[in-house]
DNA sequence: TTTTAATTTAATGAG
DNA sequence: CTCATTAAATTAAT
């Protein structure tokens, strides 16, 4: 199931959307109280509190989560999962003295739900920091086979200390980058890519 | 976490290797000359240059005229369209003095290339110092809606005479930004949103 | 020094 | 899988 205002993020559509794109577009009246003038800025403010609730995904979630509501169950975090896992086997020093600090000051619950924020509000995964030859590794595999299968990424993660997820991520966001990188250089030089063939475009 | 260079330590390194060589080269002989060391990254590199350029639409024309093609242009300083702009107006004293010194040295030529160097030592766009009118605008949508469609983008950007793609960043620094103040108030009051609502959450 | 525009890239979801 | 998009983590200009 898809957490609230996961859709919101990723269509862009909620109502202060709605209202905002009708008033930016048309100058028609509304029932909101917003206008484009207040839009743009170009209206005194008379009151800061906003007609619409502001789309904060991030802010509702934790609000949920902080709170332990659990109507909103759908929108909970995997915490556990994180926890204890393998995913900070990586994790960079400035982190975990972020977290060792906390220990000081705050319950476990109370740290629980610190580190909680510091990932993303559905738990996104955090995000993993490759070392150096973690990287380097994986490119010279990327040269020779931007596609690797199963058995090359199971290799990779054993090898280089990583779920085999993150090689398969990896791979995925490298082709991305390459092929983008094929578009720009055609956009770039278009010159070169119609000359590649042998043929005369420009005389 | 993995140490530089530990995958060297690894004992099965020669086998995990020589299997790791099969499956790269899949079904084919391997008629390249790459060996499971330089797979794996433990031959020394001799070029530090990444395999894709950036994206830099704004330096197109330059890159275009000034160097053509070139597979090093990433690494390029463009010479011919901000060399009259206004992005140098005030620089610093520091950098003054260093041009002074130049001076005895340097053809200005050479210290126009060298000031250029400074400045444009990587092609990033020269940042944009949007107005006072302009972040109030901003400001007051975001309060709305912090995620604007690409509808609104485009109608803010000709409204405020801007690309819509500093409308984009602008959003997305926006958010981050509201996000790290969100963290660093709870943060430093963890008690207050924790017990905001007058619950006992914890026990 | 601080703030924030710009960049790169890991993670995510839809197609 | 691709592709577009997002947030995280930087870098660098002011």
């Amino acid at each position: 199931m898809l957490a609230e205002g996961e859709i919101m993020a990723s269509t862009s559509l909620c109502a202060a959307n709605t209202s905002a794109s009708q008033n930016l577009s048309e100058n028609k009246t509304t029932q909101c109280s917003f206008s484009i003038e207040s839009i743009l800025g170009l209206e005194q403010k008379k009151d800061g509190i906003p007609a619409v609730k502001p789309h904060r995904p991030w802010m509702d979630a934790c609000t949920n989560l902080v709170l332990g509501d659990d109507s909103n169950s759908h929108l909970q975090i995997p915490v556990v999962s994180y926890e204890n896992s393998l995913f900070h086997a990586n994790s960079d020093p400035m982190q975990e003295e972020k977290v060792l600090k906390c220990e000081k000051y705050f319950s476990v619950t109370e740290r629980l739900s610190f580190k909680r924020e510091l990932s993303w509000y559905r738990g996104r995964r955090p995000r993993t920091a490759f070392n150096r030859n973690q990287i380097e590794v994986l490119e010279n595999v990327f040269k020779m086979n931007s596609y690797p299968g199963i058995d090359i990424r199971e290799e990779l993660a054993h090898k280089l200390d990583l779920d085999e997820d993150r090689i398969q991520i990896w791979f995925q966001n490298r082709r991305a980058k390459l092929k983008r990188s094929h578009r720009e250089s055609q956009f770039l030089m278009p010159e070169v890519s119609m000359h590649k063939d042998g043929l005369k475009l420009f005389k």
